[in-house]
DNA sequence: GAGAATTTGTTTGATCCCCAAACAATCTCC
DNA sequence: GGAGATTGTTTGGGGATCAAACAAATTCTC
């Protein structure tokens, strides 16, 4: 009659997962991903990795339509409306007519949404250098390597 | 007088993006769950990443609870109960009572379910190749373990 | 042992992401 | 000029997520 056997407070089993790159890939996202969060709630700002990527896209291709915005984001353009009504109602981008092309609209960083931008900047910086924190220079390098090869396929 | 400035299908500029951890690991990730979806989707199996990994926890661990479950998953006991319901109107889990505390649910796989978690072992060792497949041995080794210490942190 | 405090699973409510289909406005191509 | 394609939007339908409130059950405290 030892102890009953179920361990309080045992870590579970988790069978092959810690073995599958899908799983470690999904837990490591999940804790960046978390962390982002933290960084921008701590420092007073809101902002999600993905409108990140989409403020740096907009601000590096000044008239971008949203066709090709939701193709570099890879998700639908119906499913990029509502997120740039949300960005456009915090005054940081704008819907602009484009001259040339009557169906498309020319996108742009306000003046505002330039100055959020290099805010956010700083504190994705701090936030990234946090995540990475247990690799080295060399790690780092060659973790983004290796991820751009699983994403390249 | 070349060409105008804009060239008609040419890859956005991603300015830093693609130098930070955070964005080529959602990169990947993404292209990790589309595979998946796809190995599923051709298999005529209908299975997200996360059904996966909760039934491989439920497998391994017969008897856990919801809550312990929730944790485990690192999400709201409240966020699980669909994901529970789904999964045992498909056949695959059932929520026993416990005899020992009649608060909780002992979880277990159906017989069905234990087939079923076979046949989907089987389609992500196969989702597993084929997005490592540009990765030797070594590399995917290095890889689960780099993204294990970003996930410790 | 009785009552208070905690835990568990559930429901409800609020955001959010995602896609598909339909639609009007606009452009392109013959 | 008219047919066909493209663009942004709306609507509808899944889900994922959390927070708050609740009943049932257990554990703690006196």
């Amino acid at each position: 009659m030892g102890r009953p056997p179920v361990k309080p407070s045992a870590a579970l089993d988790r069978g092959l997962l810690p073995s599958l790159l899908g799983y470690v890939l999904r837990r490591a996202q999940s804790a960046v991903f978390d962390d982002f969060a933290n960084t921008f709630a701590k420092a007073g700002e809101a902002l999600t990795p993905g409108e990140f990527g989409l403020l740096v896209l907009v601000d590096r291709n000044a008239g971008l339509s949203q066709m090709a915005l939701a193709r570099a984001l890879g998700i639908d353009r119906s499913t990029l409306v509502p997120i740039l009504d949300r960005l456009q109602e915090r005054g940081l981008l704008m819907r602009h007519r484009s001259p040339t092309d009557g169906r498309t609209h020319a996108l742009a960083l306000t003046p505002a949404g330039e100055k959020a931008l290099a805010r956010f900047a700083r504190l994705v910086r701090a936030h990234e250098k946090r995540i990475a924190s247990q690799l080295s220079a060399a790690e780092i390098r060659i973790l983004i390597d290796l991820l751009e090869k699983v994403h390249t396929g």
